[in-house]
DNA sequence: TGCTGTTTCTGTACCGAGTCCAGAAAGTCT
DNA sequence: AGACTTTCTGGACTCGGTACAGAAACAGCA
């Protein structure tokens, strides 16, 4: 939890500045047109710079999903411990999904449309997809009473869950100007889901 | 549906040729560890025919589950049509999973253990994920007496089964020289969402 | 004022995946 | 002998990502 740094040289570029140079081309040409060195010329620094703040170009894609998703620990951690997991799993998923609406349309969701066939987006979706997962497995396995023997419906549970939101999301996407909030979407996708495995995992 | 090509030069090399090249090369060096130009010195032909037989080099990975994937069409074809959708999408999945055994194991598994951390795999992943996500939710949404209105909860079911299976595969991976059948494990973690969306799903 | 340490920034060189393309090679059919 | 068709080859190229050495810009301290 490094505050700002009082020594060494300051920067004189932030993420930021990167996100809206990357926005303005994305716009322009798409995100498959214009290249890390478009994005940093812009932005009025080397290329190199560029991977001082961002691992991926692709990250780029995904910052209004990434800084959506941080909210998932928080929204896990305070459930109540008393409520079977699978619905603590939902509620969680639903208060993330609340973070997204009509105003907050991510990259990942407008460029989905333009690249289409294009498989660029395929890559980096699987990374957010995984680490969603891996979270939610782990809160579903630290509940209390839950056996190691139902390790594998633990994961399956995860897996099918996320996938359910994601698609509901994709849906969500789909549905151009006309979508509005993201909630309703999820709900209906996952709540199956979870009464599915509900009598598997919870204990009573 | 052409078969052997009576004109033009008859082909020097095949899909067999590059894969088994490159197998001895991923045992020796692993995936991450051997470039496409390794593959093709040793087998013999140019780098450039490689992209005649394969789009990229994580193809490699998948040849033999894309090879267990094919099947799936057949399966979900062959399903009797009074059955409710989420008891014929289970059926289909388990002939799926009976195709793979401990004998085998496809590249994606055992390169999986070497690369570990490396989002390799990821990537080529989720393509195949999207694939078969999509033959079932067509699978469903062609079922008689399905409702245009019950749109995403078809969708939410395709993502969420294909995903348990996956998780299922995952683990059965991960359970190393020990693992049995595939089978059992996707079983276990699809069952619950089948019957968490019957009700959903099945009109009756 | 200068020295030291720390951090950011830059330039360059490099690697590998994937694309493009012109042309050679090797057949079959008139 | 062409003409046609397909595979194969080699080279040039783009782009994402990595590695690294050194410059730039500060703070703190002598």
């Amino acid at each position: 939890m490094s505050f700002s740094r009082t020594t060494g040289r300051p920067r004189q570029s932030s993420r930021a500045m990167l996100e809206e140079a990357a926005s303005e081309l994305f716009l322009e040409q798409t995100y498959a047109g214009t290249t890390i060195g478009d994005i940093t010329r812009r932005a009025g620094v080397s290329r190199t710079t560029f991977f001082n703040y961002f691992a991926t170009k692709s990250d780029l894609l995904w910052v209004d999903v990434d800084a959506g998703l941080a909210a998932l620990p928080a929204a896990l951690a305070q459930c109540d411990r008393a409520e079977p997991v699978t619905v603590a799993v939902r509620h969680a998923l639903l208060t993330l999904a609340a973070g997204f609406g009509p105003g907050r349309v991510p990259w990942a969701v407008t460029q989905y449309e333009v690249m289409a066939t294009e498989g660029e987006l395929e890559s980096s979706a699987l990374a957010r997809f995984l680490v969603v997962t891996g979270r939610v497995a782990e809160f579903v396995a630290a509940r209390p009473g839950f056996a190691a023997d139902r390790d594998l419906a633990g994961r399956a549970f995860s897996s099918a869950v996320v996938a359910a939101a994601a698609a509901a999301a994709a849906e969500w996407a789909a549905a151009g100007v006309h979508r509005g909030d993201l909630a309703p979407y999820v709900d209906l996708a996952i709540s199956p889901v979870c009464s599915g495995f509900r009598p598997v995992l919870d204990p009573r």
